[in-house]
DNA sequence: TAGTGTTACATTGTCGACAATCGATTGTTG
DNA sequence: CAACAATCGATTGTCGACAATGTAACACTA
């Protein structure tokens, strides 16, 4: 379940990707993507049937993908009922602005009490990434490198429980980041407040970094709720 | 995935137990039973079309159950290789209870910060329920009641996805009890704990409640590791 | 004998068909 | 017309059989 080799940049096989995974974790990450690309509304009804029929499978494989995409919290199964993409509500998102917050401070004091926050050059490394993106104004491509920074903070705590937990919050702030309607903080700023969380962690100083995440949490197109459509109570 | 209902003490329907619910379900819960009272042990294979037969069911629920399972972080399966009960390594065992004091103390702080800490009258039911049972020195029960009252601590704090993350701790919590050789704890004092974090929550110490907290955790048999049997390394 | 290719076996992955369940619709009755 | 019961359609749950995969044992070659 960690996912081992993950820290390294590159998410594909360097090889030929044979792709020798049992179809329904393909179908999984298919269907994950469409809904984190918000092409998937929420509430939107996902039935065996039809997605299979349309991706040419069984409804085996569908089945297993709807119960991955279940533990990733993306989708609602109600039994005999039927799937449905998870609708958020504004609870919900400020609940996951809290718990992302709260985890992220504990990975944070867990590195630092470890010793092991003076060897962060991947972070750094990132960080310089952000600083080449940020000119361009190109958000995407910036919350790509947002996420593998939060990851390898994650990881870089050495706590299977909280990287399993984590993969679950993750997901869910980037499909909060799908449906809602992109208020364009300055790239440069989101840049930077990364820069200043990572140098308090180099730092040692655990608590700084962590009241600086929550700043910049708070003001993270993930967690943030200003504008949000309370239209789906899911 | 919230639970509703169960905050009332009866786990198992009250009437018939029909069970309407779907076999896959039925089975998780019994093989769970099975994993949580130690009639599994870690590394066990639970190959598919031997419990199907011996549960005079198809594979299909059986895949279900596992994968249910696998949520709960009790079992873990391998593509093409199979399913095999978690083991815990001491350090899981020690990540447990960090995870653990760090979600049930967001969970005091949430409810104090709320201003729910003064309507805790079912926790208190709990504690004079302990209170009953500990002479008696039934850990067993003891535990049932436990379980019970941190599961409602953290139902008190209202965050969803809390309360999902607390069922896999709670689930993981359940399993080391099972595996480790019982301490005896004085049950006494197990229900003096429970009622000290309980007064410092009511009168709005959230900070002193976590310390009790911590403590009261550092000492459980849940989540203490003294004398565990480091073999496994999962 | 070290190393490689091959075969056999156990187990999971996938498939298509049938049964069970739920909600809505329709029909019935006072 | 309101309330209840039967029916229908859509969807998931379950089943048995077959295909794909991985491990281990075995034979073969240099």
């Amino acid at each position: 379940m960690s996912d081992p080799g993950a820290t390294q940049s590159a998410v594909q096989p360097p090889l030929g990707a044979i792709s020798n995974l049992p179809l329904g974790e393909r179908i999984a990450g298919q269907v994950r993507e469409m809904i984190l690309n918000g092409d998937l509304e929420p509430g939107a009804a996902l039935v065996e049937i039809a997605l299979a029929s349309s991706l040419g499978v069984s409804r085996a494989p569908v089945r297993e993908a709807l119960r991955i995409l279940s533990h990733d919290g993306l989708v609602e199964t109600v039994p005999y009922r039927g799937t449905t993409v998870r609708g958020l509500s504004r609870r919900d998102v400020e609940g996951l602005r809290e718990i992302r917050t709260l985890h992220e401070g504990f990975a944070i004091h867990r590195i630092v009490r470890a010793g092991r926050h003076t060897d962060l050059g991947d972070l750094s490394a990132l960080c310089d990434e952000m600083d080449r993106i940020a000119p361009s104004g190109d958000l995407r491509a910036l919350n790509l490198v947002d996420e593998r920074f939060h990851r390898s903070l994650i990881e870089r705590a050495e706590h299977d429980l909280l990287t399993s937990f984590w993969r679950t919050i993750a997901m869910q702030v980037r499909q909060v980041m799908a449906l809602r309607n992109r208020r364009i903080a300055d790239a440069g700023i989101i840049a930077a407040n990364h820069r200043r969380i990572l140098e308090a962690v180099v730092a040692g100083d655990a608590d700084g970094a962590a009241l600086l995440l929550e700043e910049h949490v708070a003001d993270d197109p993930g967690t943030v709720l200003a504008s949000w459509s309370d239209g789906d109570t899911a």
